[in-house]
DNA sequence: ATATTATTCAATACGCGTTCCAAATATTTC
DNA sequence: GAAATATTTGGAACGCGTATTGAATAATAT
């Protein structure tokens, strides 16, 4: 409102102009040299500022590696989408839909490491303001495949969101406690199904 | 056999005493002061070597995490049993079991990290012989529980197996996908049990 | 132009995991 | 004792995430 003096404050285009080049040199980085290669001061100087002023943008290296988890999630997404089997039966359907997806994450463990595990775990109290639309966008085929099992669209909602945590645990057990001789991803994985297609829990 | 000159290599007893000592104070360290005062620096002070030295005898930082496995493990499992509901209806022993389990993750989350997110993605060839019996130790209360549920013991391995992931799964994203909305822990562990209780997997 | 304010910058620092290497030490056989 | 071998050590180095600080620079109102 008032006017001051001075230089104005970062205006809310330039801020986004900056977070979107730092996201597309991150994502340079990140396909063509590995998770290894995202570090502060090689992004600093692919983008062409100093270290520092990374963190007057964002409060930390996670924050910036959330900027991956689009393109990572899109792609996931869409190998799910070719994996769909050309039946109509919706058991098979969501099936194939979650060996697809546990398969993915299994084949680009890094992927995984970054979306799943990079987070600051015991900092809750950072706020950290994440585009929780991604991971809903990401999530919402499966909300279509268990509704479609399901046509009283009873507890659709958090059928879905078990199947994928159990689904992501799947993955993440198979990928870190490797010596441990878990079942086949395909016996697991019929298994998470078999809870979303039981009958509706009572609710006591 | 053949007798050489010089000094023999470490004996079988020094390796594993030594291993011991690293354990025991790195064990003080993480209980004492937390997950990150667990470093080759500190710890090698502890221990009274030369950081480069326990290069020598572990390959490296996630080698020695392991060996806080297995208190780490033991003090969840004894929490799972601890809350097990004095019922002797399987389900709802399954079902106190579960959330036992998953709300101890929840509630440790460094624990978790420790255990299940130290691990170096990626490197899967190296050869990291982890005492997997730990692991196996603490899943099998809820084998028996699982058991308990299913006199016929059709499955009981891999449903068991599933179930765990499941519930791994679910503590993970509870943890670092915070500003997801999130069913409650009961009824994503409910949905998990009521996969392991559904009728036995056609094979095809 | 000048004062004022916001932002960037370079430099420095800390501790981290990890690797390399030459010097020192320990333990054995001869 | 000497020679041989295994191990440990200290020191340095690399790049890392992150924080601090003071100087430089940019953009505005007057």
């Amino acid at each position: 409102m008032t006017k001051t003096v001075g230089r104005p404050p970062r205006s809310e285009t330039d801020v986004l102009e900056f977070r979107k080049k730092v996201s597309r040199h991150a994502m340079a980085l990140y396909r063509d040299e590995g998770f290894e290669a995202v570090s502060m001061r090689r992004l600093s100087k692919a983008v062409g500022c100093a270290p520092t002023t990374l963190y007057a943008h964002f409060q930390g290296k996670t924050e910036i590696l959330m900027l991956l988890w689009a393109d990572i999630l899109a792609e996931m997404t869409q190998y799910v989408q070719e994996n769909l089997k050309r039946t109509t039966e919706p058991t098979e359907r969501l099936k194939a839909a979650a060996l697809a997806f546990v398969g993915y994450w299994i084949d680009h463990p890094d992927h995984f490491r970054l979306v799943f595990m990079s987070n600051d775990v015991g900092r809750s109290d950072v706020d950290s303001f994440i585009e929780t639309g991604d991971v809903q966008g990401s999530f919402q085929i499966f909300a279509d495949l268990v509704g479609d099992l399901n046509p009283k669209r009873i507890d659709v909602k958090f059928r879905t969101d078990a199947l994928v945590a159990g689904m992501i645990g799947v993955a993440l057990c198979s990928i870190t406690i490797r010596n441990y001789t878990w079942p086949t991803v395909s016996m697991m994985t019929g298994q998470l199904i078999a809870g979303v297609t039981a009958a509706p829990q009572k609710s006591h």
